[in-house]
DNA sequence: AGTCATTTAGTACTTTAGTATGAGCCTGTT
DNA sequence: AACAGGCTCATACTAAAGTACTAAATGACT
């Protein structure tokens, strides 16, 4: 979060920066004074909409995979790939083909999950998976 | 789309009432010249804040429930709730007792869907439903 | 060196899932 | 009325999935 800190740092100097502008321009003609105007308002708009996306990002990174989570749940590294193939919708001879083990292997590989995620069927583990925010999309 | 329509329309006027205020101010005294900035400053910034809420809207309606898309590959009703009870991790039987069916009535459903999305498994069925948007989240 | 977790693999078994087919019942359409 | 589509249910079968063990090889850690 130091983006954060660093990005209201930046709009603190903006917003000096303009009063300050402000006030120069009361000193000279009333002619420039639109233009400051608008130039106040275009920059204020900016910092809306960047303020707004960066709220926005803040929330889309909360729907990435949580690694910490993977962890509390004791999942080791084998058993999470097999979870993504499980969700990818392969079958158990297929996850072992494509990770080049035997069915054996991706059975055991998926009981352990099913224990680990408390869940009765692969459909169910992904699900679970999905709401704890372990797996993408 | 009226919506955007609207919006944009009002903050049309409101550009065009601060334009006026300028003016006004710019006959009164200097003394209040701090405050109209600072209002245009605010009412830019929240103007700002309101289009990319908008522009983010628009975007995760694509990430809805694409009800085209079910009428283009043929889905019925019944075989949209049950690929939706599948999605949601559960076994054939338990579905049956959700939609208080039989279990041999839950299997023909499931074929039927599994053929129309082109799955060999249900767990493919779903995922192949979430990349076409017919699945929430 | 010994312990522990992980990964691998197997056998034997039970349970779901999925296929194929036929059939009865409604409902809206022609 | 006849027909099509959708929903229901059943039987009989094959194919996956999942359980419950056992067990060996590996690597990390103490």
């Amino acid at each position: 979060m130091k983006k954060t800190i660093l990005i209201f740092g930046m709009l603190a100097l903006a917003i000096l920066a303009l009063l300050q502008l402000s006030q120069y321009s009361s000193l000279s003609g009333d002619l420039k004074l639109e233009f400051v105007i608008s130039g106040i308002a275009v920059v204020f708009f900016v910092i809306g909409v960047i303020i707004q996306k960066r709220f926005r990002k803040e929330k889309e990174i909360s729907t990435e995979v949580d690694q910490h989570q993977i962890n509390a749940l004791g999942l080791s590294k084998r058993e999470y790939e097999v979870l993504i193939e499980m969700a990818s919708g392969y079958s158990n001879k297929e996850i072992a083909d494509r990770l080049f083990v035997s069915e054996s292997t991706i059975k055991t590989h998926v009981s352990n999950v099913l224990v680990k995620l408390d869940a009765k069927r692969r459909t169910q583990a992904v699900q679970k998976a999905k709401e704890l925010q372990i797996l993408p999309f």
